[in-house]
DNA sequence: CAAGCATGATAGTATTACTACTCCAAATCA
DNA sequence: TGATTTGGAGTAGTAATACTATCATGCTTG
């Protein structure tokens, strides 16, 4: 059996549904390994049509801007992760278990999803690493706020909140810890492969190190305390 | 008395040192002020010559590139940090406190600190908050780190983590949880006040809710844990 | 068959990111 | 003092970027 993901994406995102055909796929996953290649610094849409085997104007009938398929490709990320981490915690009631698993699913590399055909999720996952926070450190962060651009990105953070809350319901800071934990996620796995005099994973190949790391400040982070007196 | 602080910078981030000359100082004055305006993407060289009172060409005798130039303020910034924090915390003994310190100066707004005239120190640390993390995030990173432009934040990291290990001797990771707090710091910051949905903070005008969380975060990490069985 | 839509090809503009060259005035030296 | 070097500042030009607009074509769908 073949499973379809589709991601339903806000439709502010594109000037036309690059889901629904060819050549917007191509755009999609062309565009995914070419910012991941060359930086988004670099990435221009000319550069992409080359690869996507289109004109210029061809992929400005997709997306508004380059800035513009940033925040579609992010949001996609936060969406697939959301769908990942609730199917992979689905069933289990231990909320450390939960906690345990959803820091692999943000320290460890990704596997490819085959459901996706024009996505490269372990690509993305790294685009998303070195350039996510792009996507919402520039001046217009309240304008594509209120067009609901970070919308998946506050769900995954709000879903992960509530669980933390399920392992200590006194915890007092569950956003705050939450969307810290993905971005610290990233960053240490950032700092690991490019100044990893930043962290003290070394030059070990697995990220086991930034997932026990992880876990100490989480865990730590939720015990109870005893009220102040 | 006046008290001339001069903060020694890599002269590979340069090609004429701007602290040296009139106009280079004003190009560091303004180049602050209008990244801190129009952001990082829309600054322009040839938009900072016209409030720096030159020409694009004056601009470019001193820096290569905007890129550099962020370099070099960023740069500026955790020297001068560095030196905020070794003086803050000068002659107090206790770890805890210090540590405390360092948290109130990363996370609470800064004071124009009047003994650099050209650079105006807490709207710089506005840019650092909300564009500092692009000063690493690029597919340079690796010449531009074999460069040691980012030695000064290696430095700050180093001097916190050591102050972490003194509070607990036994601390597995204390460069990752430096860098991690310092990050922290900053992104709540900047999540606070653009995407407060992130946050517990809600919308009160100071910010030791931030301070809060970080103390929470960081001295729970540190807490001495008992030895596995 | 006609209408309509997706794509492709071409061209054009304003801005950006630089580079090269020239000019002038102050400092240096014979 | 006069000649010369040197550095700071301006002008002009170029290649690339970030778009926008127009028109032709070919394929589908009613």
């Amino acid at each position: 059996m073949e499973l379809h993901l589709q991601i339903k994406m806000n439709g502010r995102l594109f000037l036309k549904d690059p889901q629904l055909t060819v050549l917007g796929q191509q755009i999609l996953q062309s565009g995914v390994l070419l910012i991941h290649e060359i930086g988004f610094e670099q990435f221009t849409f000319k550069k992409l049509a080359e690869t996507a085997g289109t004109t210029e104007a061809g992929v400005y009938r997709y997306f508004e801007n380059k800035h513009r398929l940033l925040l579609y490709l992010v949001s996609w990320y936060w969406n697939w992760l959301d769908y990942q981490i609730s199917y992979c915690i689905n069933n289990i009631s231990q909320p450390e278990l939960k906690i345990r698993r959803i820091i692999r699913l943000l320290a460890l590399p990704v596997k490819d999803d085959q459901s996706t055909s024009y996505i490269n999720e372990s690509v993305l996952h790294e685009i998303v690493v070195e350039q996510g926070t792009k996507a919402y450190l520039t001046k217009q962060v309240t304008e594509d706020n209120q067009h609901q651009f970070f919308k998946p990105y506050k769900d995954l953070c709000s879903r992960i909140g509530g669980i933390l809350l399920e392992y200590n319901t006194e915890l007092k800071f569950p956003r705050s810890l939450s969307s810290s934990l993905i971005e610290i996620a990233h960053l240490q796995k950032y700092f690991k492969y490019n100044l990893p005099s930043l962290t003290d994973f070394g030059t070990t190949d697995n990220d086991t190190g930034i997932v026990d790391f992880l876990e100490e400040v989480v865990f730590s982070s939720l015990i109870k305390k005893p009220a102040k007196p």
